[in-house]
DNA sequence: CCTAGTAACATTTTT
DNA sequence: TGTTACTAGG
């Protein structure tokens, strides 16, 4: 761990060089995609830690993910030794949270409190607009608070600039209701997403010597992915870096802003210069990342852009194969041809990924693959987190930390159904006290009355564990509430419920405490997990990689949102739906802003490539079941010929034939042997057939016992 | 109280 | 199309 500098900096280029040597002071890195941003990062940090004396304690790198945070901290273990846990590398969210777990009494938080997440959300403003009278659909609301929450400025200020009408209500009637929503959330014991940085922001205004000591721990600040920080997060920066020297390095690019719904603002990087007086600009503009072909197409989309600083990436590697543009005349034949084309290429499937706008993109994509027998794995979409059956345990580690949580305790008090229901439920609403005394207080008789009794006792043997390991909980609680049992006469599919509450287990164990388990669930994103890792050969060789090969999950085609491929890289690219109406999606037409962002998203998307990228689009796609027809993407249409090229592999060899279609009469069609598709669990072969009931083996699931009159099943 | 069936609704992106 | 919200009947 005594290596000299010209170690640290031998593998870096000149302004790289120049960014990883800075020391004291306010510093923006304009990295460009692919420009080895995330290198020059580790290595300036390694650089403080071991030739400038700083202690780790006193680094905090704020990361766009949890797992980049991780990332960060392994490859500086591996630069400059263990002490570099020491450094504080956390997401904005995360970083606020630790901070108001620690001082958070000081603004009269409860120690319990719990992190409501958007279903959370949504319920209780559907529960408000119930109590209240109104009528106004939850969505709309949520939108308006989330932006409320993250422009920064003070509610007032926000409505006075708001439209008369919002989602349907009168703005008086909103503000009242947002109130309401607002003291019935801290009634709970619960903060919502868009707190956790106001109520950082609130400690660090109200209490300077909390602010103090947090300074302490931050005394050279990171932060990444700049270009997508929003008006709060950079007040939080803003107070954090000290006014005399604020040594902060933001490193972004702002052609890949993308987060303007969540309120991001682009002028925090444009500005930065302004904001930080004397502040140096350092730009690493050489993409090692992908080939000329997929650079020269990348910066011909973004020179569109009407608002940007002029910025060309240079390639590094030369030539390389055409970029292929594929005209679909279906969405479903779109996705047979990413599967047919994965295919031809083959093995190892990590070195593919598929991006695409909308998630609802990615059913035909994962039945195509899997019809061909591709291995795949969505990132994102429905997360692990989001399962009834996980939500279902969380809720009884939630009511147990925090018996102010009423949504928790309906849901544990619902699942499993022991004999306690809708009117029980609404008379303990009524009854304006925490929760579980209201349920203590009821009179009940007969059965009813045993089960208040046993639930009671249930949650008092969970208090009494609470403190201890999660997954001793969680243990605690399969057992004394049957919950394997009940899955298995709730679900069809309980084997894979029940192996999701195993995944729980095992990220309970893990996490240690529950309520750092609590958090963690809070705060996991859907790019967090496991299989949003890329297949890049740094990564190949960490640790986090090798634990990927033991996980099965290192030979799948990753399907994923652009949004989530955001700061990763693939060696094949397919970029899908590129259509009017989609990308640009149908929503950000009306303005030239939000049209541009469309625009970076397919930038950022076009530069996730390293050696194959692959576009496509389809004339004719269903939405919401009802068939659209759909035109060639406009940015397409502006990108000079010749950076692109058509492509058709049908006529050398033929596509997947259609899917064959559903047999007219089901009764006694199948026979054992015989090989079927479901579009669900993928190809599979009968064992047995009686009748209407056919039980079918699928590879890699297993055993499923399927009725013909409702599940689409097909000879292969 | 619970379940199964039907009606209504939803998709832009997410820490 | 897929999911959730609501209702009637057991």
């Amino acid at each position: 761990m005594d290596a000299s500098l010209d170690d640290l900096l031998a593998p870096l280029n000149e302004a790289q060089r120049q960014a990883v040597l800075h020391f004291e002071g306010p510093a923006l890195v304009v990295a460009g995609a692919g420009s080895g941003k995330t290198r020059t990062v580790v290595h300036r940090v390694a650089y403080l830690l071991r030739h400038r004396g700083v202690y780790p304690t006193e680094v905090l790198a704020v990361t766009f993910t949890n797992k980049a945070a991780n990332e960060l901290k392994e490859r500086l273990v591996h630069l400059v030794g263990p002490a570099a846990k020491e450094v504080w590398a956390a997401t904005f969210h995360s970083a606020a949270l630790r901070v108001l777990r620690a001082y958070g009494e000081h603004l009269g938080l409860r120690p319990g409190f719990v992190i409501f997440d958007e279903e959370d959300q949504e319920t209780l403003l559907k529960e408000v607009l119930k109590e209240m009278g109104l009528e106004a659909r939850p969505g709309p609301i949520k939108a308006f608070l989330d932006r409320a929450k993250n422009s920064g400025k003070p509610l007032e200020a926000f409505f006075q600039e708001a439209p008369e009408y919002v989602a349907g209500l009168p703005k008086e009637r909103l503000r009242a209701l947002l109130a309401r929503y607002q003291e019935v959330l801290r009634a709970q014991g619960a903060v919502d997403f868009g707190d956790l940085l106001l109520l950082a922001l609130e400690l660090f205004e109200r209490h300077p010597e909390v602010l103090k000591k947090v300074r302490q721990r931050a005394r050279f600040i990171h932060v990444d992915e700049y270009q997508d920080t929003n008006p709060v997060q950079y007040r939080f920066i803003r107070l954090l870096a000290d006014e005399k020297t604020p040594n902060l390095v933001a490193v972004g690019d702002p052609d890949q802003s993308i987060y303007g719904f969540r309120a991001a603002d682009i002028r925090n990087i444009l500005d930065f210069t302004r904001d930080f007086p004397g502040a140096k600009i350092y730009r690493l503009e050489e993409n090692y990342r992908s080939t000329e072909a997929i650079l020269r197409l990348a910066n011909a989309i973004i020179a569109q852009n009407q608002a940007r600083l002029e910025k060309t990436l240079r390639p590094l590697r030369k030539g390389g194969e055409p970029v292929r543009l594929f005209e679909a005349t279906t969405a479903r034949e779109e996705a047979q041809f990413v599967a047919q084309e994965v295919a031809r290429l083959g093995p190892p499937y990590d070195r593919y990924a598929v991006l695409y706008r909308t998630n609802a993109q990615s059913r035909l994509l994962e039945e195509a693959l899997r019809l061909s027998g591709i291995p795949a794995q969505v990132v994102g979409g429905v997360g692990f987190f989001e399962r009834a059956e996980v939500k279902d345990l969380l809720a009884y580690a939630r009511l147990a930390v925090n018996p102010l949580d009423a949504l928790a305790f309906r849901r544990a008090v619902k699942t499993p159904p022991r004999g306690l229901g809708q009117t029980t439920l609404e008379m303990i609403q009524s009854m304006d006290l925490p929760p579980l005394e209201a349920l203590r207080a009821l009179p009940l008789k007969g059965g009813q009355a045993r089960s208040k009794e046993a639930f009671l006792r249930l949650m008092e043997e969970l208090s009494a564990l609470v403190e201890g390991p999660a997954e001793a909980f969680f243990r605690h609680l399969l057992s004394a509430t049957d919950y394997l049992a009940y899955l298995e006469g709730a679900y069809r599919d309980h084997l894979d419920r029940r192996e999701n509450v195993e995944e729980l287990l095992r990220a309970a164990k893990e996490a240690g405490s529950v309520q750092a388990f609590l958090d963690r669930v809070a705060l996991t994103a859907s790019a967090d997990q496991e299989a949003a890792s890329p297949a890049g050969e740094h990564r190949a060789a960490s640790p986090a990689g090798e634990h990927r090969e033991k996980a099965g999950l290192s030979g799948k085609v990753r399907l994923m949102t652009l949004h989530n491929a955001k700061g990763l890289e693939f060696p094949v690219v397919f970029l899908v739906g590129l259509e009017e109406n989609l990308l640009p999606h149908r929503n950000s037409l009306a303005r030239l802003e939000d049209l541009e962002e469309e625009r970076r998203l397919f930038y950022v998307g076009v530069t996730r490539a390293k050696e194959r990228l692959y576009l496509s689009y389809a004339l004719e796609r269903e939405v919401f079941g009802k068939r659209e027809y759909t035109r060639m993407s406009r940015f397409l249409e502006e990108i000079p010929k010749g950076l692109y090229e058509a492509y058709d592999p049908r006529p050398a060899s033929p596509g997947l034939p259609p899917p064959p279609s559903r047999r007219e009469d089901p009764e006694g069609v199948f026979k054992g042997g015989e090989r079927v598709y479901h579009p669900k669990f993928g190809p599979g072969r009968v064992v047995a057939a009686r009748g209407e009931e056919v039980t079918v083996h699928f590879e890699g699931i297993g055993l499923k016992k399927l009725h013909l009159r409702f599940a689409d099943l097909r000879p292969l």
